[in-house]
DNA sequence: CGATTCACG
DNA sequence: ACGTACGTGAATCGT
């Protein structure tokens, strides 16, 4: 056996050193009770990465007693140049004890005295009663402790890595030195961070120097007189109190008035019942999904009415199917797929049942596709099905042959809205998210990336799967409570879990893409990108990799010497907004087309070659609902929402999108200035409500306002153009930086311009003004749907961080209410066309523009029909406004 | 896997 | 003095 072990925390120089690890995200961490936790959080993986693993005999944390020492005493000046310590970081002291003593560690302090004090001390006690000590600090100097018995540690970059230090390293750092030397070292060298002073011009560097010639301070002045004349050997003499005093300042006592035993510290090892609650109160999610994986009960702190439930699963087989017919009313289902794409994805097991008769899970397909109870469930609209991710869920079922309907809960969605930052797509860490810990996450279970696998162990799996069924079960009470506690019910019931069933039909209708079409594109584009290649390799001088935005970096601005206009993190910036103005240099210009013609090949035109399915010929994109921060949707897979319009030769790309039948056609349907038609009802801003009443151009009639013209002037274009830029400035939350730098013009002008605007504007002025403060009391933004999202940054010290969650405030609402209104029209759309028995089929869906595939016989019909719902969908003070546009194919529907 | 670039509203 | 327009997805490079 070896000697028993003696560990010595510093504890202030450890919680220091967290809480500046994770300044910059202070506002980050902060729990439900608005106590900061960042230094927590890194004190916490420290002990937890340490001690737990080190199993010490004996462990102390230490800390400072106050602001006055011994030290203090001496020295007026000790440490007097701090900085008080923040008040984010106090308020975490004594959350900090606590963590300790759950961590089975003694705390300690003694007045008048610093932690290292104590340290020393206790680590001195330690060596003579024949202990190992190992001491942790983030105190460098603390190195002057080390000897044979004793071992400090010192973490770097923050904590989270550490270096260990016996007299050999010891030595190696200080050239030789003893441990000890380190106060001689010191007490030339001084220390700016604690304010005292050392000898002038004497730094780490020499301070060795002279300590490996004279041993120490004492005997380097007993010398002094040999020593060469120089301005060192004055400052030496001129300085000598200094020397002193720093050298005694700097030297740890080994005889602080401890009042403990050794006795005192036992280490207890980690007190896991009472630490649940603690990390509970701290919002410690990850470290209580950890306990609940090491067999730990953890019970809800907002639930406490829902224990955890004891599961019930067993495999699902043609002989129990009379269990599932005892199902009724509420029911929690589970598919599980082996992959992403639920267009593709097989079905590789199911459960169902609920958690007062338990859950039974299956790999057999049958049982869910032929005529079985489980079938007859999930297409019985009278009973609720409550689930996670009904879209995918609902797709993945239809290629099965089975009709879901009747899905009461989903959980994923629900989630979605009650927080959208809280953007996983896991079931299990969003149930973590909720306090829910008896399920595990899919990476944990079937691993990620490469190493993804669904488990070949029955009971392994079935597991898996009934703790998924049953977190859906669990959760719905409480979120659905907290729906109604936001306000959020009608959005859920009436806007987007219809809508869901709307964006399935879609995604499974999918789109014909020509790909003979994309072919010929393909070809020409490759000849004539080769073409190019040769030319800018000419221009060049020599060959290189077109695509590296670094090595045409060092062509542009190193080889041709051309000016860098802007830089990127990495080197020079190479974007269009860049090479724009230097299109004189041949090279760019190639460049330019080059990159252009690129894109188009590779994103759209191979991209979308390679998602046809060979079946029907059509692509079928994936819209994620439960994404973006404001509401709107986004599209995957391919995402059909980016395909090029603004250029004419990406645009043809359009031309390969075509209506599923011969002589049907496709209708574009777009919103015209949604978002300033719903900024103008928010704000209620009068003058701008009129201009849409009247249905004026309304950058026109902005452009009137800012630059001063009479009502009835002509705009030209350029003014137009400047006063759009303002408009979107607004919608965007303006910035006098970003309008400057968009239009073209100093800051200046744009801050000139962006003061007109809201002087006439003045409603909007108003409710910019009380979105913010809004913001600031509630802490997030809504909607019109009651469509939520939280800006924790809106009180933050970064004055970035909190201009952008200004920004956010005022854009959010606009750009969130806009999609409210798109979904409420799809959801009409699509149930007007259904109840019309209309053979048409709504196809796309591009934030402000619906589209349609519509026989010939339907054209005229919906060319009134689309425009009535969608311009009726919502009713504001402002009407909306709706054009549409048809032709045989995308490119042509304009 | 992050950074860069560029396509859309 | 700070360093910015809002919201997305895909391809590519290079560590």
């Amino acid at each position: 056996m070896g000697k028993p072990k003696l560990l010595l925390i510093d504890g202030n120089s450890l919680a220091f050193r967290a809480f500046y690890a994770l300044i910059n995200q202070v506002d980050r961490f902060v729990n439900h009770d608005g106590l900061h936790t960042n230094a927590l959080v890194g004190f916490n993986n420290l002990l937890d990465g340490i001690v737990d693993p080190f199993e010490p005999d004996k462990a102390l944390v230490a800390w400072d007693a106050g602001k006055t020492t011994f030290r203090t005493n001496a020295y007026d000046n000790y440490k007097g140049n701090r900085d008080k310590t923040p008040q984010e970081l106090v308020e975490q002291f004594e959350p900090l004890r606590e963590m300790v003593r759950l961590h089975g560690i003694t705390n300690y302090e003694l007045a008048d005295y610093e932690a290292d004090d104590i340290i020393g001390t206790m680590a001195h006690a330690g060596v003579e009663s024949g202990y190992a000590v190992t001491i942790v600090t983030g105190d460098r100097d603390m190195r002057q402790l080390v000897d044979d018995d004793i071992t400090v540690w010192i973490t770097k970059k923050g904590i989270s890595e550490i270096d260990k230090y016996t007299p050999a390293e010891v030595a190696d750092v200080y050239g030789g030195l003893t441990p000890k030397q380190v106060i001689e070292v010191k007490g030339l060298q001084g220390d700016p961070s604690d304010n005292y002073p050392g000898v002038p011009g004497i730094g780490e560097k020499t301070a060795i120097k002279l300590i490996q010639e004279y041993h120490d301070i004492p005997e380097l002045y007993e010398q002094i007189d040999m020593m060469k004349k120089s301005k060192r050997k004055e400052n030496l003499i001129q300085y000598k109190d200094d020397a002193f005093l720093s050298r005694d300042l700097a030297r740890i006592r080994l005889d602080a008035p401890v009042t403990l035993d050794l006795d005192d510290l036992a280490y207890r090892g980690i007190q896991y019942q009472d630490l649940i609650p603690f990390y509970q109160h701290l919002d410690f999610k990850q470290q209580l999904v950890k306990l609940a994986n090491q067999g730990y009960t953890i019970t809800g702190t907002q639930n406490e009415s829902n224990p955890t439930v004891k599961l019930n699963v067993a495999p699902l087989t043609a002989n129990n199917l009379a269990h599932v017919e005892a199902l009724q009313d509420d029911v929690d289902f589970y598919v599980e797929l082996d992959g992403e794409n639920y267009h593709r994805a097989a079905i590789v097991g199911f459960v169902i049942g609920n958690q007062q008769q338990g859950y039974l899970a299956s790999r057999d397909l049958e049982l869910l596709s032929q005529d079985t109870p489980v079938k007859r469930i999930l297409e019985n609209n009278k009973i609720k099905k409550n689930v996670f991710n009904s879209k995918e869920t609902f797709v993945a079922l239809h290629r099965y042959n089975v009709d879901l309907t009747g899905v009461d809960f989903d959980l994923l969605l629900v989630s979605y809205l009650l927080n959208v930052n809280d953007n996983s797509n896991d079931l299990g860490t969003i149930a973590h998210e909720h306090n829910y810990f008896d399920v595990q996450t899919d990476d944990e279970v079937y691993g990620k990336g490469a190493k993804f696998a669904i488990i070949d162990n029955d009971t392994d799996f079935f597991e898996h799967l009934g703790r998924k069924a049953q977190a859906i079960g669990a959760l719905k009470q409480p979120l659905m409570q907290k729906l109604d506690e936001h306000e959020q019910t009608d959005l859920y019931t009436e806007i987007e879990l219809p809508l869901t069933f709307v964006l399935a039909h879609m995604e499974i209708n999918g789109i014909t893409v020509n790909a003979e079409r994309l072919l010929g594109m393909q070809s020409k584009l490759t000849e004539r990108l080769s073409e190019l290649e040769q030319t800018i390799h000419q221009q060049a001088g020599h060959e290189f990799n077109i695509q590296s935005p670094k090595q045409l970096g060092v062509i542009l601005f190193e080889e041709m010497g051309l000016k860098p206009l802007k830089k990127t993190k990495t080197g020079y910036s190479t974007s269009v907004e860049v090479l724009e103005q230097m299109t004189d240099v041949p090279l760019v210009a190639s460049i330019l087309q080059y990159r252009q013609l690129a894109k188009i090949l590779s994103t759209y035109v191979d991209g979308l070659l390679r998602v046809i399915h060979g079946s029907d010929s059509k692509v079928h994109t994936r819209y994620l609902q439960t994404l973006t921060q404001t509401g709107r949707l986004s599209s995957i897979d391919p995402n059909l929402q980016n395909i090029p319009v603004r250029v004419e030769e990406g645009r043809q790309i359009r031309k390969a999108f075509e209506p599923q039948q011969a002589g049907w056609s496709l209708l574009s349907a777009d919103y015209s200035q949604i978002e300033l038609r719903v900024l103008a009802h928010i704000t209620n801003d009068e003058k701008m409500r009129q201009a849409f009443i009247n249905d004026e151009d309304i950058h026109a009639a902005t452009a009137r306002r800012i630059f001063g013209l009479a009502e009835d002037a002509v705009v030209d274009s350029n003014l137009r153009r400047q006063a759009k830029a303002v408009n979107f400035g607004i919608v965007y939350g303006i910035s006098e930086f970003g309008l400057a730098k968009n239009i073209g013009t100093d800051r200046k002008t744009a801050k000139s311009i962006i003061d007109t605007y809201l002087n006439e504007y003045s409603g909007v002025k108003k409710w910019t003004e009380e979105i913010i403060l809004d913001a600031r009391e509630k802490g997030y933004v809504e909607t019109i749907a009651h469509r939520r999202r939280y800006l924790p940054d809106i009180k933050a010290k970064s004055f970035n961080a909190r201009s952008f969650a200004e920004r956010t405030a005022m854009n959010t609402p606009v750009q969130g209410s806009a999609a409210d209104i798109i979904k409420i029209a799809m959801i009409k759309m699509q149930s007007v066309m259904e109840q019309k028995q209309l053979k048409s089929k709504m196809l796309l869906q591009v934030h402000d523009e619906l589209i349609f595939e519509v026989p010939e016989d339907e054209l005229t019909l919906m060319h009134k029909l689309v425009p009535e719902v969608m311009d009726s969908a919502v009713k504001l003070t402002v009407p909306l406004k709706v054009e549409t546009h048809e032709g045989k194919t995308w490119y042509d529907a304009k």
